[in-house]
DNA sequence: CACATTAGTTCACGACTCGGACTATATGAC
DNA sequence: GTCATATAGTCCGAGTCGTGAACTAATGTG
């Protein structure tokens, strides 16, 4: 049914088949040649010419033949660990972040930077992010790791490397991808900080459903504001205009109070850390999760009113999307003890979903968005390795 | 980044080009060889190949040269109306209905059988079903038109062929798609009547979008329950168990009343037509209509405020989902002269979307599903011409 | 030590697309 | 009319890449 844009040609056939190999390594690893044959429907020869070429570019290692049953021992393949490593950097309302992830998603340097930046000047905060940047760059050089790019989790929404806007930071108009590259000589790009915490998620977060990764499910990040993060077929859902998954903004209270955003009775406006705080009279998070802790019922009620006006949002999400799981992350996580049980229990009085997703509680807490990042910059050449070869032609014959 | 379970081999290449071709001829017949390759990205002698396969199937004719400006004059390649055809099928609350279209997605057979099908006998509308399907085989027949397949809009959820239930019809677990398959020797597929309706008015609808067909939209038909049909990127989005884009059971408001779904406060109980003629205090839609026209106060009440709450759910659509365009099919469609105000004002107070998507109202009515229930039959040949071919072969040389 | 079993490589073959040469058919200038 | 130019479409050799069968390699079993 998709509508194709593009010829396939034998390049095209090549560098989706190396795709399908290194998918299946990344996935699976340790496998043999054989077991990738027999996993791909490709021939075992097509398999040993793609891997070759894998093994060559340095994004696939062999490793020491397992003890094997019966017949020749197959020689294990791997993702390289040093054969390629992502950049992730996060700008929030109240920290920088940079994470450096190897091919193997394992995180190689991680360095947050506390500071509340929405009194600041743009260009200082930029400079900063600058800083840490190369700062993580150095440090990847150091471990004999080749940075691939970088991808920046912003607080709002972005177009084409350039910030549109930030709600909850004031920014407007900033071409943050160019500042970026021109400080560390990388390819970068921008997302929403939502979208990247739930690929984080979804990539290191160990949910599984039916024994596979999660790969349809929508994130909740309660930051300052409540951001969401669609995933679809294991892709973020951006929508038309990149503005798909707002779930801080869906209507929960027809007749409730205006909101930043324009609208009126948003989840953010009626559930968001402002409203939770005034309503349990609290000054910050941690007063409201000691609190918590201590059976205060000013807190408790508070935390349980939020938990309901999600319910209820989620209840639309649920019956517009129909999503296998749900992931509560941010601010909501660490809440999730005493929001939990009115969320669940507010979900089911307004969907009657034959189907209700689990509700699960995100094991990356505020991580997640930097983890995404770099993990996106790694993917992406896990997801189109004919792309990396090309740029990095090491041995081909015939060009120049 | 989309991972790749199939190895690209050369029959693939062939296939995703012959579809290429086929899809470039649909969408912008007449057209040359020559042109079809510069659009396209494959070369001429490449297109000269892959048209003659399509030719000898019977999916593309070649019709007079056109006049030229300059040199050879092209010949021009359409799309062979006869080349094969859809016939698509509606189980409704109220009627059945049965069309044939052409490759070209002309109408060639339409018939629709007005009678309540909700007291009824599963089987006896089933019966009823074939009946109707067969005669518009025959007409095809007659018509020198050969069907590839059938499908059949379902008010409800449908699974693998199978009636899982309709909630407005009572339905459960009827395996339709064998019996209509039985009763015409076609192959059978089963889809919700809300998601065809929606690629109806996306593929005749006429709606367009920056000069292009609607791509990513919503359509809200309000037949006796409130559908929806969520549009991306030219697909259908189903969800993780097909239960997606159910607005009808968006909560509008949280405090409200149970509806038959579990739920409370859903769409669908506060603004369905049930909901709206007891308010108006009229029997039919055809009384409310005519009181709309005639003026009556508190029928124009009844219906301004359904059009209140069906913005409260397509505020939140809109966040979570930001699509290009709201088309308003069905009943909702026949209202909008008095509705669309009251919506277009709820949903502006209820979101503060940039970027707010064009509120359309239906050019189909309720022939949609039924048309997308035929195109979608015609557009799968289209999509993969390759199968069609394999299926049919005709001339290819080496097999039997 | 022969034999079965599994892993991986080699190579001839075939299915493609590409690209340039070639043919076909028009317009316009002289 | 004739020639230059321009565009459409076909033909065919070259190159790419997966297939499949034969072959080599490495292990365990009787």
């Amino acid at each position: 049914m998709t509508v194709r844009t593009e010829p396939a040609q034998h390049a095209g056939m090549r560098a989706s088949n190396l795709a399908l190999v290194l998918g299946e390594v990344a996935r699976t690893s340790p496998v043999s040649r054989a077991q990738v044959a027999a996993r791909t429907g490709l021939t075992k020869s097509s398999v040993s010419g793609l891997v070759s070429d894998l093994i060559a570019a340095g994004l696939v290692q062999e490793s020491a033949p397992a003890a094997s049953e019966r017949g020749r021992p197959a020689t294990a393949l791997d993702l390289a660990p040093e054969g390629i490593a992502g950049l992730g950097l996060e700008v929030n309302v109240d920290y920088l972040a940079a994470m450096v992830t190897d091919l193997t998603g394992v995180p190689r340097y991680h360095h947050v930077l506390r500071r509340d930046n929405r009194g600041r000047e743009v260009e200082e905060v930029v400079a900063d992010l600058v800083d840490l940047a190369r700062t993580a760059t150095r440090s990847a050089a150091s471990q004999g790791l080749p940075l691939s790019g970088a991808c920046v989790a912003v607080p709002g929404l972005t177009v084409e490397g350039a910030v549109v806007r930030t709600p909850n930071l004031g920014w407007a108009r900033v071409p943050l991808a160019d500042a970026v590259g021109e400080g560390t000589g990388l390819d970068v790009d921008l997302e929403n900080e939502a979208n990247l915490a739930a690929l984080g998620e979804m990539w290191f977060g160990g949910h599984e459903h039916d024994g596979a990764p999660l790969r349809d499910f929508v994130h909740v990040s309660g930051e300052i504001g409540i951001g969401g993060g669609i995933v679809i077929d294991g892709e973020v859902f951006r929508g038309a205009h990149a503005g798909a998954g707002e779930l801080g903004h869906v209507v929960v209270a027809p007749d409730g109070p205006r909101c930043g955003c324009g609208g009126h009775g948003c989840l953010e406006r009626m559930a968001g850390q402002q409203e939770i705080l005034a309503r349990a009279q609290m000054a910050t998070m941690a007063d409201l999760t000691r609190a918590c802790e201590a059976g205060d019922q000013a807190a408790l009620d508070a935390v349980v009113g939020a938990g309901r006006h999600l319910g209820v949002a989620l209840a639309s999400v649920i019956t517009l999307l129909d999503p296998t799981a749900i992931v509560l992350g941010g601010a909501f996580a660490t809440l999730a003890p005493w929001l939990t049980r009115a969320t669940a229990a507010s979900i089911s009085h307004h969907s009657g979903a034959v189907e209700p997703p689990r509700l699960l509680v995100s094991g990356l807490g505020s991580d997640a968005a930097v983890r995404g990042a770099a993990g996106t910059v790694v993917r992406r050449v896990i997801a189109d390795p004919a792309a990396h070869l090309a740029r990095h032609a090491t041995r081909r014959v015939g060009s120049s």
